[in-house]
DNA sequence: TCGCAGGGACTCG
DNA sequence: CGAGTCCCTGCG
């Protein structure tokens, strides 16, 4: 992997760039604020920043961003400096469909994100699904977020506050963002992290199980939304979030088809594959859901 | 037009 | 624990 500064010097180009797929990293359901442009480029945002993220082939140019921004923010936020080929092998060792699954998704990462923003973001995303949860996410940030920037003609939003979103009723964020019943969880998970109920800067020094026994402590979090923030956030890669899609795919792989409860499901999934839980839920994931193989 | 499916956390037996 | 309920959207 090398480093250029692009052109005009707001622009950064990597050459050499391996198991790195735009659509496979953005479209696996981790996250939420990326938007798919016209020439398959994408625009985000993320820690306050507006990227603007192009590939052609084994190069990833980052418009609007500095080399510094690449090193401090860029380069942690899309995992570039871990290994994904060795991982890829190990997993696609372990049965046909895991093989399948990790050449059908081949160049996901799995995305350091804002613990906070997806704290609220999974919160949000219980039993609904993907395109309602961008949509209502997209709505908080313009409604609550501030406002960071003008690019190609289009304003962005950072994520808001929790000071901000505790001061709010839950019945307004209802109304404005169509989040449902939820918005009880938001405001109340808001007032737990701005209050100092919870340290949400600590968390990621703690064990898995310790993380996920207190971030479950905070109304809306249950165990897949846990899990989910753990993996997508704390770098917990040994998180094995089960939702439905997964539930499916285990029962099939390793249950004969049964009925099994999420909890075995998971516990079997962390056994399993260890510290690469995480990757092969993800690879699964996309693939299953992508394919609905199930 | 409408009824139903889809999707996790919470509450109550 | 298991069952029922919560809400919104998209689809047939």
């Amino acid at each position: 992997m090398e480093i250029r500064d692009a052109e005009q010097g707001s622009a950064v180009k990597i050459v050499g760039v391996k198991d790195f797929y735009l659509p496979h990293i953005f479209e696996c359901g981790q996250c939420f604020r990326w938007n798919r442009q016209e020439d398959g480029s994408y625009i985000g945002v993320a820690k306050g920043k507006i990227l603007h993220i192009e590939q052609r082939e084994d190069e990833l140019i980052l418009h609007n961003s500095s080399i510094d921004d690449f090193h401090t923010i860029w380069m942690p936020y899309f995992d570039l400096a871990r290994d994904y080929g060795r991982i890829k092998k190990i997993l696609s060792q372990e049965n046909e469909i895991l093989k399948e699954a990790v050449a059908y998704g081949w160049g996901m990462r799995i995305l350091k994100q804002d613990i906070w923003e997806m704290l609220i973001s999974f919160i949000i995303s219980a039993n609904r699904s993907m395109r309602m949860i961008q949509k209502s996410i997209t709505l908080l940030c313009e409604k609550y977020g501030e406002y960071i920037g003008i690019y190609q003609g289009q304003r962005y939003y950072d994520f808001p506050k929790a000071e901000v979103l505790m001061r709010q009723s839950p019945e307004t964020i209802r109304n404005v963002t169509r989040v449902g019943y939820r918005s009880p969880y938001i405001v109340g998970t808001a007032k737990m992290v701005a209050e100092g109920k919870i340290d949400l800067c600590q968390l990621e020094s703690l064990s898995t199980k310790d993380a996920r026994r207190e971030l479950m402590r905070l109304p809306g979090v249950g165990p897949k939304v846990a899990d989910c923030i753990l993996l997508f956030a704390l770098g917990k890669q040994d998180a094995f979030p089960v939702d439905v899609w997964i539930r499916r795919a285990m029962e099939n792989l390793y249950f004969a088809g049964k009925e099994t409860p999420p909890k075995q499901l998971c516990r079997y999934g962390e056994e399993k594959f260890g510290d690469l839980a995480g990757f092969a839920q993800q690879y699964l994931f996309y693939y299953v859901r992508d394919l609905k193989v199930w």
